[in-house]
DNA sequence: ATTATCCATATATAAAACATATGAATATTG
DNA sequence: CAATATTCATATGTTTTATATATGGATAAT
């Protein structure tokens, strides 16, 4: 049995009649009755009952008419379906980030944008460390993460730079640097008791800024490190040294902190990037890191 | 796309190797790979990607994967159902009987082992009087009907005779005639008033009881009649009168009235037959006449 | 480097779907 | 009631399509 006998075997049926059956399916008389008569005797049972006038379904036949429908319509769907997918337009897509990254408004406008053209695909959100998310895209368990680094040691995660943003200095409120509106130079902070955040392995941003520093020439006085960049926030706001972070994170409006921009810094960017596997990745995950690809062209 | 291709291609996607699942569908490996290539074409999406070491799935592959097990099961469910509609095993039967036929132990019996042999058919069972059970037979609404009358008028209507039983009389408790266990001559009745249940419309067993009096030289008293035979004992109770019903009526078991079998009247029997259509019905509504009449023929 | 494995391609063959012509049965119409 | 029309069934030829055979190319295993 296949699909043609159970197309033609309902046309007939809603027709209840060969030969306008055949005509709507676009054959001959002939060859439609006997595909029926196979079909028939396939089964070993009576479809039709032949009338002078036509033909009309046995009880049998009406059993098999529901379900043949059923059945047609379920390819239909799976057909639909499987279209989708391989258009990227259905699946699950999953998305990791690190702390700081949804603070800037180009991650969460990505999102609503790929939400909107990608109504089907359901978006998986997690938050965690650099580390965890880049083994999670390579091990397959996600599919991109937005991440500070620029580079990584596993082999089959790519990352793709987005844009960069400037860094911001971030002062405990009061502080004497923070009396004017006015930029601060890095010199500035050569003295400041300096908290960073730092990756548990790989170069992130603490080696930028480090390295900036140097450039200015001096080694500033790392007081305490924190492993998330928001929690340097904290630690600014009790008031136990400053920090620089990026430009973005000045949506956190933390109370106790205020930031200020710094002079003439060009060198001292931190960078958004994107990581995804170089290969094997849906066609939906595809679609979302060109998104926000080209997106990112746009911001900048 | 047919059934074939659907068949192909979970077979081997099931191997994740097209020569051995060539071999597990008897066929040669160039025409599966050939089959499995005009699938994706037509659906235009690749369902596998080729590896040297076999094929392996891709995401719309894993959907379609899905869903053709699907259709494929759906099928072969649909072929079940058909052919056990064909075989009456499955369906819906509706039964009739007059108010008189559950008293004879055979009716319920039948239908008993009717559900016992077809357990996926559903038996609606509906008591009306005999008029309408023709009716409602005739016109398709019921399948058959287990009725008292030998013929009708209704064309396209078949009576089967499935036995006769022997009548009794009923005579209310304290009755003359009741004081002995011995067996009543259908004489002795002739100055009785008689009450005598009657059908709205054709011959019945007013007609029999009729006929059996003339032949025994008398015309009897009727002083009522009753539309059921279940009240002409309700009457009988009531000390109205006396009445002649089918033996199995003793089965009614009804308080103030008393039964007692009649002399030598081989004649005077009261028929249970099973009307049905003659053509244009359901095959479970064949098993289940060709089990009452073959059940009807062991009884007697 | 050699061999084995596995899928792809090219071509031939077998099967099956389809078309055409015609017959048989039963309504419909004059 | 005869004649016609309608509709499905059957017979046979044609075309399409699925399958088989032979072989090549790519990649992993030895």
């Amino acid at each position: 049995m296949e699909l043609r006998h159970l197309r033609y075997f309902v046309t007939v049926a809603e027709e209840e009649h060969i030969t306008r059956a055949a005509e709507r399916l676009g054959i001959q008389q002939p060859p439609l009755s006997l595909q029926i008569r196979a079909l028939e005797t396939e089964l070993d049972v009576q479809l039709f009952r032949r009338k002078p006038r036509g033909v009309e379904l046995t009880d049998a036949g009406r059993i098999f008419f529901d379900d043949a429908r059923k059945i047609l319509d379920q390819v239909d769907q799976a057909l639909a379906r499987t279209q989708r997918t391989a258009r990227g337009e259905q699946g699950t897509v999953v998305i990791g980030f690190t702390s700081s990254a949804p603070f800037h408004p180009f991650v969460p406008e990505v999102i609503r944008a790929f939400r909107d053209s990608h109504p089907l695909v359901s978006l998986e959100l997690k938050e965690a460390g650099t580390s965890e998310l880049v083994a999670a895209v390579e091990g397959e368990q996600m599919d991109a993460a937005f991440i500070r680094s620029q580079s990584t040691d596993a082999t089959g995660v790519a990352i793709h730079r987005l844009f960069a943003e400037k860094f911001l200095a971030a002062l405990p409120a009061g502080h004497a640097l923070a009396s004017s509106d006015k930029p601060i130079a890095l010199t500035d902070l050569r003295h400041e008791p300096l908290i960073l955040y730092r990756r548990v392995s790989g170069p992130g941003l603490y080696d930028t800024i480090l390295s900036a520093c140097q450039r200015a020439g001096f080694s500033p006085d790392i007081t305490q490190e924190a492993p998330q960049i928001v929690s340097t926030l904290n630690l600014v706001a009790a008031g136990l040294g400053v920090t620089l972070v990026p430009a973005s994170l000045r949506q956190a409006r933390m109370v106790g902190v205020v930031f200020r921009p710094l002079k003439s810094t060009p060198e001292l960017t931190a960078p958004l990037n994107l990581a995804c596997r170089k290969v094997d990745y849906s066609e939906a995950a595809k679609r979302f890191v060109e998104l926000a690809r080209t997106t990112a062209r746009l911001v900048t």
